[in-house]
DNA sequence: ATCAAGATTACCT
DNA sequence: GGTAATCTTGATA
């Protein structure tokens, strides 16, 4: 197997918040339902932090559905949110940081097809849906099946799991403010990136 | 027990 | 550009 296609490890996601954010760029996520694989490369991501971090769900402490938040990298965290929708997040960090990564946006790579059926309950694929497939954090939810069930998911397992690629340089990064929250508006913990048709919104 | 907010999306003009 | 839909969670207005 090509080195890049390697599963990232336990050690590349309990480190520091910001680094595995902005590493996590470019990293293809897999889903592997029964042998059917669904993949993207991520292209946007925001950074959540309890201990500073108002907007973050683990600012006020420890809750049944954030804790998983607070163990060590390398689990994903899913919530419900709007009454419709579930969001995807890989926990970084040491155990008891309460640190995660928002996945915003991917650009679907195998499985699209599944995708399609999974967000518009039929096969056909124009032009528009293309672009609207994985492009917000409700939508990749949507098109790789990801729900309830998945919460607390070890990424180093076989289920969901990143696989490595070179690191996107820094120039290639749009840093902006993130999106949708209403506290600690200012922290500038978007990233992605630049000029890929995938991204959630322009700033 | 009750309630308001929410890390969104789709559809409207 | 604006907003309704929809329901779980965490705090108690």
């Amino acid at each position: 197997m090509n080195k890049t296609l390697k599963k990232l490890p336990r050690s590349f996601y309990t480190r520091n918040l910001l680094i595995v954010a902005k590493e996590l760029l470019g990293k293809i996520i897999v889903k592997n339902d029964d042998g059917k694989i669904i993949s993207g490369r991520i292209v946007e991501v925001e950074a959540y932090d309890g201990s500073i971090d108002e907007a973050a769900h683990t600012f006020s402490g420890k809750t049944q559905r954030n804790e998983v938040m607070f163990k060590e990298g390398g689990y994903l965290y899913v919530y419900f949110t709007y009454g419709n929708h579930f969001c995807s997040n890989v926990v970084t960090g040491k155990e008891g940081r309460g640190t995660a990564v928002l996945i915003r946006a991917v650009e679907p790579l195998d499985g699209i097809d599944i995708m399609v059926k999974n967000r518009y309950k039929r096969v056909l694929l124009n032009e528009k849906e293309k672009y609207n497939l994985t492009s917000g954090p409700g939508k990749i939810c949507s098109a790789f099946g990801i729900e309830r069930k998945h919460y607390g998911l070890d990424l180093t397992g076989n289920e969901i799991y990143l696989l490595n690629q070179p690191k996107i340089a820094a120039y290639k990064i749009v840093i902006t403010k993130r999106i949708g929250i209403k506290k600690s508006v200012d922290l500038p913990w978007r990233f992605y990136i630049k000029d890929n048709p995938y991204v959630s919104r322009k700033w």
